[in-house]
DNA sequence: CATTTTATCTGACTAATGTCAGCAAAAATA
DNA sequence: TATTTTTGCTGACATTAGTCAGATAAAATG
């Protein structure tokens, strides 16, 4: 590797840590010790597994459950039975947690929000932070099946009709086609898979069951940040696993020429182009696998 | 600010956070723990100052003094007195230091290497790392002067021609221009300005001396991942304070109406466009200011 | 139902980190 | 030259973090 390189990576690491640093120091300044708040943090608004919290945060029972025992003292947190197994835990923040929990929230906000403020393009800052983001945790990449109707399905859907747009020439209108088909991309006649990414959406494909003898493959995007990565091979060999189970045998999709790198995808993967199969306006190929 | 900007912002911190844990992991298994460690690295192979380390470290002095006397007990520094100023010392790492300090380098550029080996296009990733390093370290960039051949200065340039050649339509042939007037951009006639951000060049700025009765300004240039920052601006009025402290009263500079944002800028700083004073053929557009 | 596993807690430590007061030598300043 | 400031060291502590060996109760397993 070249040795500029070396260096940018160096001078990214620094300023990250530096960064880092400071907003520990600031949340020390809330005069709690760090493993402290960092588990107030985990618990969330939400209330927590203790077992999560531990995974969660790579901690060992001891430590855990000392520190837990303090945020009770202060009353911060009261820590309660679960129902379906009583040997587990579940923390939940009580009213004061709540306030402190918020106090911690707003100081990493206001952080975040004076960087993006002061900076001439966050669009492009943001960008490059998930980039970064994608590029270190690409093997937490998951691919969770979920109703087309859930927030993180219909945000994807959404990215993915702007890239359409931006990308065709002739005007789009997706609010239509995007109500017409939900109901047929749930189990157990298809699916829809949503890829996230540590919480964020960056990547999604439909399953649609149809009743003419096939099943279609709808919707693949995968976000800007996460392209390159394969993401997009493992999503359809995910939804084509789906459609086995869903006793399908053969799929088709269609897609436009202004995405080649989809076409490419469909052929190194065992797709054969085919006759147009349908009236829609926008696709110009057609595709179909037997699975 | 929108709560997907947030979720955003969040997941880089996540994904940044586990990353750095994880290397500080892989730094506690050479034995040493972190302080230690970081100690042993911010000394690095050119020996540091005491006084330096700790306000590098942010330590305390006491805490310092025992984290070098371990050092010292296992062979891999000495602590001598400085010359100049007897009470200050400063630590050098012996050969056995030196063997472990590059172990640790060893641990990092690894990481940084399979980052880059295992990304689609790991000159996108390290522009977003510099985009943020930047932003991170926005108040950190320093203006210093430096002779026209050193090496940040030249990288600088180097970078300058890059940019320009793959604006410029036309073919640009910059060793010869280079070579030219290094000379003339050293004190006392003139000067060359590098923008360091954390040990790197980030843009960069020639004043010319010459014997026509007025100044040159020569190669000005902003890195991508710094501009939109003011920096251009602040470079040329320290090349400006510059000029003054060397006698010159008038300042002369050319460019290319290929960068807008070039003639905007001096536009709006108090440069008038003038006739062509020179018979370089890259340039068509021309300006002058009385300093 | 006996045994094993899981989830959590407690006590007893060790290691690492952070803080503070005081000291001594050298340098800077009045 | 007397005084103040800077630099670094040491000792004495306090706090935080991390580890490990039981102990207990509930769930899972054979």
């Amino acid at each position: 590797m070249p040795q500029t390189d070396i260096a940018r990576i160096r001078r990214f690491n620094r300023a990250v840590t530096t960064e880092t640093g400071a907003l520990d120091q600031s949340f020390l300044g809330r005069g709690r010790p760090l493993g402290a708040a960092r588990v107030l943090n985990a618990i969330g608004p939400e209330g927590r597994a203790v077992s999560d919290i531990r995974t969660l945060l790579d901690l060992d029972t001891g430590l855990l459950s000392r520190l837990l025992r303090g945020l009770e003292a202060e009353g911060l947190i009261v820590v309660t039975e679960d129902e379906d197994d009583k040997r587990r835990r579940v923390a939940n923040l009580t009213e004061a947690g709540q306030q402190e929990y918020e106090a911690y929230e707003a100081l990493s906000n206001a952080r975040a929000e004076r960087l993006l403020a002061r900076h001439p393009h966050p669009e492009r800052l943001l960008e490059a932070m998930d980039l970064i983001a994608s590029a270190l945790g690409r093997d937490r990449i998951e691919i969770v099946e979920t109703d087309p109707e859930d927030p993180h399905a219909q945000s994807a859907m959404e990215a993915y009709y702007r890239d359409l747009s931006a990308r065709l020439s002739m005007g789009f209108d997706p609010a239509k086609a995007a109500r017409l088909d939900a109901s047929d991309m749930r189990p157990p006649r298809g699916t829809f898979l949503v890829a996230m990414a540590d919480g964020l959406p960056v990547g999604c494909v439909g399953l649609k069951g149809t009743d003419k003898g096939y099943g279609e493959i709808k919707r693949l995007w995968v976000a800007p940040s996460s392209r390159g990565l394969g993401l997009a091979k493992r999503m359809m060999q995910s939804a084509e696993t789906h459609a086995r189970a869903a006793g399908i045998t053969t799929l088709r999709l269609d897609t436009n020429s202004v995405l080649p790198e989809a076409s490419t995808l469909y052929r190194r993967t065992g797709w054969t182009e085919i006759e147009r199969f349908n009236d829609d306006p926008y696709p110009d190929l057609f595709f179909e696998k037997r699975v």
